[in-house]
DNA sequence: TTAATTTTTTAGATTTGTCTAAACATTTAG
DNA sequence: CTAAATGTTTAGACAAATCTAAAAAATTAA
């Protein structure tokens, strides 16, 4: 890392960064230790460069790790982790909100954006637009203690013939998945109504502003839904 | 350079523009080719480091650069240096404007954000400041096709007794700097009158807001005035 | 125009983050 | 309970950006 970056006290390079934040994400859903591999595949890098890595993250305490055993995030890891999240969340909403970018062109700027080092911008930042709860995506953001709300939503793919709903988020960031959302219009707030389920490959019918259409299987498990 | 990183097509990396960008600003003043030694007193490092990032930059074409003979930036290199002011100093505008930043806090902050590779947001960005011409220092503000106008200001320590001018802009980005002029009551498109030149040690009196103060020559030297 | 001084480059290390290939450990299946 | 498959770590290398110390070139002064 250049000099011309030397962060603040606590200095976690971009990378260290991403790492605590995967391995954060990671661990939300299932419980336990996080994998190497599984780091590895969402990091889109090597199992042998995980390892190094996790060695580096234990050595600074913001991880817990031993051989064979996976890694569970710190106290201290995973409050930095929330606070790159609180920043990747708030940025999108800037760029939403304030410069008129679409929901699905904000998620590579605020991968660079999250790490940029003030905390006196992020509260400012916070504060200009108003205190947002949740990003476009419908991702709730961490106050600046990292306290946020969890809000359960169910997966679309959970839900049976005639359930009715409301989109509130997605658990997928890609360009090419929110413009697909976008053009069947599936967007945040949107009420639905699932009319079927195909037994055959488990694509949902749904009814959205009284049309029809029908997403995949996988499609469906990533809009989450609050019934 | 992380792969989470991965820049637009001509891959620069952060260290890579902190360079152009100071033979940019070196180049400015005097004509000539840019000394190493020069390059590495701006930049707080080693004479040698900078030979080894001269022959990797003139292997990119983006300085001309010979043995001994110091570096001069190729078109190329010029409009990548350009490119980087232009946001570091629409990111200037942006926190003092938007965020209320005051001028001696956000020039750090800018020059981490001046990396983001983003052609998009950063025209969106000028769009919602509504195409500013010149930053918070003073300093103009090249447009998208790297065009800014060369005004001439003259430094304060040129004025002679009884000199009136404007503050137009200052030569020194440093906070310690800028809250000075700040205490003095020396900001932006304030009137000035010289009202004395100390021979003994080159300071200058002025009067500003109908009161006198006083300037050492080297402060004045970074205060552009226009007559 | 030789000598002293300044400037620049080279040589050789170091740190960070990455990789491949091979070894080792753990889990799963027969 | 052994054997195969899967998951993880080690060993050794590499590229980027930096450093110190020493050599070489260019400039300035005597
Ligand atoms: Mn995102
Ligand atoms: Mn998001
Ligand atoms: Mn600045
Ligand atoms: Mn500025």
């Amino acid at each position: 890392m250049s000099k011309h970056l030397v962060r603040h006290l606590k200095m976690q390079s971009f990378t260290e960064e991403n790492y605590l934040k995967t391995i954060y994400h990671l661990s939300e859903n299932n419980e336990g230790a996080v994998q190497t591999n599984a780091i590895a595949e969402k990091m889109q890098t090597k199992a042998a460069s995980v390892t190094d890595m996790l060695r580096k993250l234990s050595e600074k305490e913001l991880i817990n790790y031993k051989k064979y055993q996976g890694a569970h995030l710190t106290p201290l890891g995973k409050q930095t982790a929330i606070n790159v999240i609180r920043k990747h969340r708030l940025w999108e909403v800037f760029l939403v909100e304030k410069l008129n970018f679409k929901w699905d062109e904000v998620h590579d700027i605020a991968e660079e954006l999250e790490h940029i080092n003030s905390p006196e911008l992020v509260e400012r930042l916070d504060e200009f637009l108003a205190f947002p709860k949740n990003d476009p995506h419908g991702d709730p953001i961490p106050d600046k203690n990292g306290n946020f709300d969890f809000v359960p939503f169910i997966k679309l793919s959970k839900l049976k013939k005639d359930d009715k709903g409301l989109i509130m988020g997605v658990s997928e960031h890609s360009s090419a998945f929110l413009k697909h959302l976008e053009k069947l219009g599936l967007t945040l707030g949107k009420p639905l109504t699932v009319s079927a389920i195909n037994d055959f490959d488990g694509s949902v019918e749904i009814i959205v502003d009284d049309k029809k259409t029908s997403v995949t299987r996988e499609i469906a498990k990533h809009i989450l839904i609050r019934i």
